[in-house]
DNA sequence: CTTTCTCTAAAGTGCACTGTGGCCAGTGC
C-alpha cells in the first residue's frame, strides 16, 4: 500500500466520522494523520510496516496501529466496515457547495438520497425544500451547485495533468521506433485547464505506437484504436489521444495539433496567400503562380515561411500574435530559468507544513537566490495567523538566519489581510519593519464589484504594500472568482507602483493570463509566486513561468527574475520610486 | 484521536455569513 493510498484512507475515515456525528476532535485528527503521512520526510509505509511510528507527531497510539495494519495487511478492517455503513455515492454529495456532514446525513436519513443524481432529481421534484433545515433558497442554491460541477466535469486543471503527461511522453520515448515526441493542444499552450491531452509521435512504425499506447500503465479504458490513431481515458477520467506520424509530417502536425483554433484558421489565410494549403501534413500548392514549397524540418520553419517571426505556443491564441509576429515586435518572453526568488510562501509559524529553514534549503536547492516568507496575518484564524509578536519574532529569526549566509537570502514579509474597508491587518508601524507585504482578500467575499474594488484599490495606497495577492480568489473548478474590476485595478496598480502577483498555485493561477499584456503595457510589474505551503510546493514556479509567458511577460516584467542585488535595492526604495 | 502546564482528565483556531425557523445550525475560510 503507497502512502498516498494510506492519507486517502484516513481522509474517508474522517469524512465518514463526520456523517456518524462523531468528536470533531477525532474527525480532525484523521485528517492531520492523513497531511503527516503525505508530507513526512522519510518511507512511512516501511516504518508503519516495521511499527517504528512511536514518537511522530500527530500519530497517537489509535493512528499507529491503523498505519501498521495498511502497510502489513493492505487493507484496513475499521475503514472497511465503516465504509459498509454508508452507500458510497455519498461521498460526492461532499464536493457540492454548501453541503457539509449534517446535511449530507439529513439528506441520506430522510429522503434515501444517495448519490448526486438523487439528489438533483429531488430539488427538480421540489422535495428538497421543506425537509428540517432545508428551505427555498437552499434546494436552489444546491442546484446551482450541481449544475456548475456538471459543466466542469472532464475538464482538469494544469496542475493536476503536468505530471500524468510528462509521464506519458517519457514512457512513449522509451520506444525503439519513437523518433520524436511532444504534447500538443492546450497543455503545450498553457492553458489553465485542458480538455484532453494531444500527444504526437514522429515514427516509421506507427500501429507498433500506438498498441505499444494503448497498453500503458494507467489506461482505464480504451476508447478507440487505429493504425495512427489511438484515444484512451486515463485512471483520473482524462482522455488522451495519441497520434502517430512520419517524421516528416511530424512539424506540420505539432504545429496544427498545438492550436489554438483561431490561431490555426489565420496562418491557413497567410499560406493561402503565398498560393499553399497548409494543413496537418504538409503544405501543398493551391494556384500556379505559387511560390515554391518551403523545407520544413520543424515547426519554426513553418513559421518563417509564412513570412513570421517563431511564435510560442503559449501565445497561440490568435489575440495579437500573429500581426506581432508579421511586425517583428513579438516579445522575448521570459523563461523558468530568469528566475532567482519568489516572494509568497508560507512556513509551520501560520498554515504551512515546513518550517522556515525547510522552506530555505527548499528554495536554495531549487537554485534560488532568495526566499520571502509572507505568513498570514491575524485575521485569518483559520490559517493560525500570526499577532504582532510572533510576527516580529519571525523577523528576528530571519535576520539572524541571513547573518549566517551571504549567498542566500531570505526577505521577511507578510501575507496580510485587507480587511472590510481597505486597511489592512497590521499597523503602518509594523508594516514598515518588514521588507515587503503581500496584502490579499480572504473573506467577505460576496462584495458588490463596487465594494471590492475600493476596497482592493484602498489596500493598494498603502506605502508598504509592495504586492496584490491572487486578484480574484478563485479557485480553478471549485470556487467562482469575486466579483473585482480589473481595469480599474491594474490602472492602480500603475500609478501606486503596487506589483500584482501570478499565483501560481496551479488551484489558483490568479490573475488570469487574459490580464497580463494589458497590465504590462500600462508598466505593472508582476511576482511570480508559487503561494507555497510546503517545500514541494515551490515547484509550482514552473506554472507560474508558463502562465506568465502566456500573459506576454519579459524577464524584466517580472521582479522575482531580479537578481539579489537588485531586487535588495529595489525593495529598499520608496514605492513610488520603484 | 492526540497532546499535555499529565499521570486521568481536560482542551483542542474563531469568526462571519447564509438561511431557516423562531433567536440557532451549518458551512467555509
Amino acid at each position: 500500500m503507497s502512502r498516498e493510498e494510506m492519507a486517502t484512507i484516513l481522509e474517508e475515515i474522517a469524512l465518514l466520522l463526520e456523517l456518524k456525528d462523531e468528536n470533531p476532535f477525532k474527525t480532525k485528527a484523521y485528517r492531520a494523520g492523513a497531511e503527516t503521512v503525505r508530507s513526512f520526510p522519510d518511507d512511512i509505509v516501511a516504518l508503519a510496516a516495521a511499527n517504528e511510528l512511536k514518537g511522530v507527531k500527530g500519530i497517537g497510539e489509535a493512528l499507529r496501529d491503523k498505519l501498521h495494519e495498511m502497510a502489513t495487511t493492505g487493507t484496513l478492517a475499521f475503514h472497511t466496515n465503516l465504509r459498509a455503513e454508508f452507500p458510497s455515492g455519498l461521498f460526492e454529495l461532499f464536493e457540492l457547495q454548501g453541503l457539509g456532514a449534517k446535511k449530507i446525513k439529513t439528506l441520506h436519513r430522510d429522503l434515501s438520497i444517495t448519490s448526486i443524481a438523487d439528489l438533483k432529481q429531488a430539488c427538480i421534484e421540489n422535495r428538497i425544500a421543506g425537509t428540517p433545515g432545508f428551505g427555498e433558497k437552499t434546494q436552489k442554491n444546491l442546484l446551482e451547485a450541481i449544475t456548475h460541477r456538471e459543466s466542469h466535469v472532464g475538464i482538469f486543471r494544469l496542475g493536476t495533468v503536468a505530471h500524468v503527461v510528462e509521464d506519458l511522453l517519457q514512457q512513449l520515448r522509451e520506444h525503439p521506433d519513437a523518433l520524436r515526441v511532444a504534447a500538443c493542444g492546450s497543455y503545450r499552450r498553457a492553458k489553465e485547464t485542458v480538455h484532453d491531452i494531444d500527444l504526437l509521435v514522429a515514427t516509421a512504425a506507427p500501429a507498433e505506437l500506438t498498441a505499444y499506447f494503448t497498453s500503458l500503465h494507467g489506461i482505464q479504458k480504451v476508447l478507440a484504436h487505429g493504425e495512427t490513431k489511438a484515444s484512451v481515458i486515463l485512471d483520473n477520467g482524462l482522455q488522451c489521444d495519441l497520434r502517430a506520424v512520419s517524421n516528416t509530417q511530424f512539424p506540420f502536425a505539432l504545429q496544427y495539433f498545438s492550436g489554438s483554433k483561431e490561431h490555426n484558421v489565420a496562418l491557413r489565410q497567410l499560406a493561402l496567400r503565398k498560393g499553399w494549403s497548409l494543413n496537418e501534413y504538409d503544405f501543398t500548392q493551391v494556384r500556379d503562380d505559387a511560390a515554391p514549397l518551403p523545407n520544413v524540418h520543424e515547426e519554426k520553419d513553418i513559421y518563417q515561411a509564412l513570412g513570421l517571426q517563431f511564435i510560442e505556443p503559449e501565445l497561440r491564441e490568435n489575440l495579437g500574435e500573429i500581426e506581432a509576429a508579421q511586425e517583428g515586435t513579438l516579445p522575448r518572453l521570459v523563461e523558468w530559468s530568469n528566475l532567482r526568488g519568489t516572494f509568497h510562501n508560507h512556513t509551520t509559524e501560520s498554515d504551512g507544513k515546513n518550517s522556515l529553514e525547510e522552506m530555505a534549503a527548499a528554495a536554495q536547492e531549487l537554485g534560488l537566490q532568495y526566499l520571502g516568507i509572507a505568513d498570514h496575518s491575524k485575521s485569518s484564524f483559520q490559517a493560525r495567523g500570526l499577532h504582532e509578536d510572533r510576527l516580529l519574532q519571525q523577523v528576528a529569526l530571519i535576520r539572524e538566519l541571513n547573518a549566517h549566509d551571504k549567498n542566500f537570502k531570505i526577505f521577511a514579509g507578510s501575507e496580510v489581510d485587507i480587511l472590510k474597508d481597505g486597511t489592512l491587518d497590521y499597523s503602518d508601524d509594523l508594516l514598515s519593519q518588514l521588507d515587503y507585504c503581500v496584502a490579499s482578500v480572504h473573506n467577505l467575499f460576496s462584495l458588490s464589484e463596487e465594494d471590492m474594488t475600493k476596497r482592493i484599490i484602498r489596500a493598494m495606497e498603502n506605502e508598504h504594500v509592495t504586492m496584490l495577492g491572487h486578484l480574484t480568489g478563485r479557485l480553478l473548478l471549485k470556487r467562482e472568482s469575486y466579483a473585482v474590476n480589473h481595469s480599474k485595478i491594474i490602472d492602480c496598480a500603475a500609478e501606486t507602483r503596487t506589483v500584482i502577483e501570478l499565483n501560481c498555485n496551479p488551484m489558483r493561477l490568479d490573475m488570469d493570463w487574459r490580464w497580463w499584456h494589458r497590465a504590462r503595457d500600462k508598466g505593472v510589474l508582476c511576482s511570480i509566486n508559487p503561494d507555497a505551503h510546503a517545500t514541494a510546493q515551490l515547484q509550482f514556479l514552473h506554472f507560474g513561468a508558463r502562465l506568465a509567458r502566456k500573459g506576454w511577460l519579459r524577464r524584466d516584467d517580472v521582479i522575482n527574475t531580479f537578481s539579489l542585488e537588485k531586487i535588495t535595492a529595489w525593495l529598499q526604495q520608496p514605492k513610488a520610486q520603484r
